[in-house]
DNA sequence: GCATGATACTGATGGAGATCAGCCCTGTGC
DNA sequence: GCACAGGGCTGATCTCCATCAGTATCATGC
C-alpha cells in the first residue's frame, strides 16, 4: 500500500521522468528509486543547502523551484556553475567526494528530497540499471558545464548571454516548463552576471541591446523570445549536447 | 595464464591504479576490467581521435601520451575543454550518448585501449563496482571542468594561467610524472591559449610576467616552479577538488 | 508615512586583453 | 644551401568590458 503510493509518486516526479529517458526502469528499480527519495525537505532563500567544505553525506533531487550551484573566490567574486531546476540531481559530487567541492543556494523557495549517501551506494551496488542512469545524468550534466565552458571562454557578452538562456529554455521544456516562445524565469541580472562572468551593469546593457535588436524581453521574471531563430543563429546555439538517442539500455 | 598476464598488464596501468583509488577492485573486478583493457591503438598528431558528431561506439583509456578535448565555434575559434594524460578515461560522453558532442586529438603520439560500448555497459550491468568507480572518475573530471570554468569565469589572465599549471602539476603527480618543481609538458603557448580562452600573445606576455615574478618557466617542454608556494597563493589555487578521501566502498 | 534594501538602469572613465603586423629562431625536407 | 613552417616573441592600436558613481522604482517592515 505505502510502497505502491510511493511507486506512483516516484514514476510521477520530474527525476524519474528524466531517468527513464535514459534507462528503461522495471518496477523493481523503481522501487529503490522511491525508497530513496522519501524524505521530503524545504529550503528558504537565503540559506545554503551545500556549503563547499562540508563533509556531507547527503544529496538532493530537486522537486519543486530552482537553486544555482556556485564557488566563491578568494576576492569575494563568485562564480555561478549552473542553474538547477525540478528534476534535477544536485550535490552527487559532494557525496562521491564525501566533502562538498562547491556551494548551493536556493533561489527560489525550494522543496527537495534528501538522499542518503549510503543508500544512494547501495542501490548502485544492488540495482546495475540505476547507477548506470545516475552516469547518465552526470554525464548530461558534465556536458552542460562543458558548454558553459565555451560560452565564457569563447564568446562575447552578447552571444554569451542569448546561449545562455536558450540553454536554460531547453533544459525547462523537458520537463514541460517553457515552451520556444519563453518561460518564467526567476533569476536576478545579478544571477545572470555571476554565471556568465560579466558585470552586472553589462549584462543590463546586453539585455537592452537583445531586446532593440528584437531577439528576447528579459522582464518580470519572464523570459520572451521574440525571434528564436534569429537569436540561435546570434548565438551559435546548437542543443544537441542536451540531447540523447533514447534509452541505451533495453 | 593468458588471463594471469592480463591482470598483470592491467593492476599495473595508470588506469587501475586510479580506479582503485576509489573503490577497492577485486580480482574478478580486474579480469573484466582487463578484458574491456585489451585492444590497444596507436594514434599519431594530425589525426582526431574523435570527432564531433560522430556516431562513437568506444572510448578510451589514455595509456601513453597526451590528447586534449576541444570545441570548434562558428568563427572557426577554438575552445580547449580539457587536457588528458596517461590514465584518464576519454570519450565516455560520447559513448553514452552514442555521438560525441567534442573532439580529440592527440598532443603527442598518442597509445590508447580502445573500450567497446557494448563491453562497456556489460560491466556496468555485472560489475557494479566499476560502474561506481567510472561514475567516480566522471565525477572528478567534472570537477575539473567546474574548477576550468571558475578559472575563465573569474581569474584574470596571469591567475588563470597559473593556476592551470598547477592544477596539470597536481594531475600528473598522481600518475608519477612530475612533482612539485615541475614537470614536462609537450604543451605549445597555442595549446595553453586555447584553453585560457586568451590569444596566444598574451599568453606570452603573461608567462613572461610569470617568469620575471620568479613564480614559474614555461620553457623547451620544460614547466618549472620557481617557487611554488607564492604561485599558489597569488592564483588561489586550492587542490582539494582534485582529491578524495580514500576508498568509498571497502 | 517613511526609512530600508533589492533590483533595474545609466553615463563617464579606465584598463585588460584582442588584434594587427611584424621579427627571430629552429627544425625539416628537398 | 635554401625554402618553408611552426613556435616563440614584441610593439602599436583599438575595443570590449569592468569599475565607479550615481538615479529610479518597488516591495518590505516598522
Amino acid at each position: 500500500m505505502a510502497a505502491e503510493s510511493a511507486v506512483f509518486t516516484i514514476a510521477d516526479s520530474a527525476f524519474a521522468r528524466k531517468l527513464s529517458a535514459y534507462v528503461k526502469l522495471s518496477p523493481a528499480d523503481l522501487l529503490v528509486l522511491s525508497d530513496i527519495y522519501r524524505r521530503k525537505r524545504d529550503f528558504a532563500v537565503g540559506h545554503d543547502m551545500i556549503h563547499e567544505g562540508e563533509r556531507s553525506h547527503h544529496a538532493y533531487i530537486l522537486a519543486s523551484g530552482w537553486a544555482c550551484s556556485y564557488k566563491i573566490l578568494n576576492g569575494g567574486t563568485r562564480q555561478i556553475v549552473d542553474f538547477q531546476v525540478p528534476g534535477d540531481f544536485l550535490g552527487l559530487r559532494s557525496v562521491l567526494f564525501r566533502t562538498a567541492d562547491h556551494n548551493v543556494e536556493p533561489i527560489t523557495p525550494v522543496q527537495a528530497s534528501e538522499v542518503r549517501q549510503q543508500d544512494l551506494l547501495a542501490a548502485f551496488s544492488h540495482t546495475p540499471r540505476i547507477s548506470t542512469a545516475v552516469l547518465w545524468t552526470a554525464s548530461r550534466d558534465e556536458a552542460m558545464v562543458v558548454e558553459h565552458l565555451v560560452n565564457l571562454g569563447r564568446r562575447n557578452a552578447a552571444e554569451r548571454t542569448g546561449h545562455f538562456l536558450l540553454e536554460l529554455a531547453a533544459r525547462l521544456r523537458l520537463v514541460g516548463m517553457g515552451d520556444k516562445k519563453g518561460f518564467a524565469c526567476p533569476l536576478s541580472q545579478y544571477h545572470l552576471s555571476d554565471a556568465l562572468g560579466l558585470s552586472a551593469v553589462r549584462v543590463n546593457r546586453v539585455l537592452r541591446l537583445l531586446r532593440e535588436e528584437g531577439m528576447l524581453t528579459f522582464h518580470k521574471g519572464q523570459v520572451v523570445f521574440k525571434n528564436y531563430d534569429a537569436l540561435v543563429a546570434f548565438t551559435g546555439f546548437d542543443r544537441t549536447y542536451l540531447d540523447h538517442d533514447g534509452p541505451l539500455l533495453p
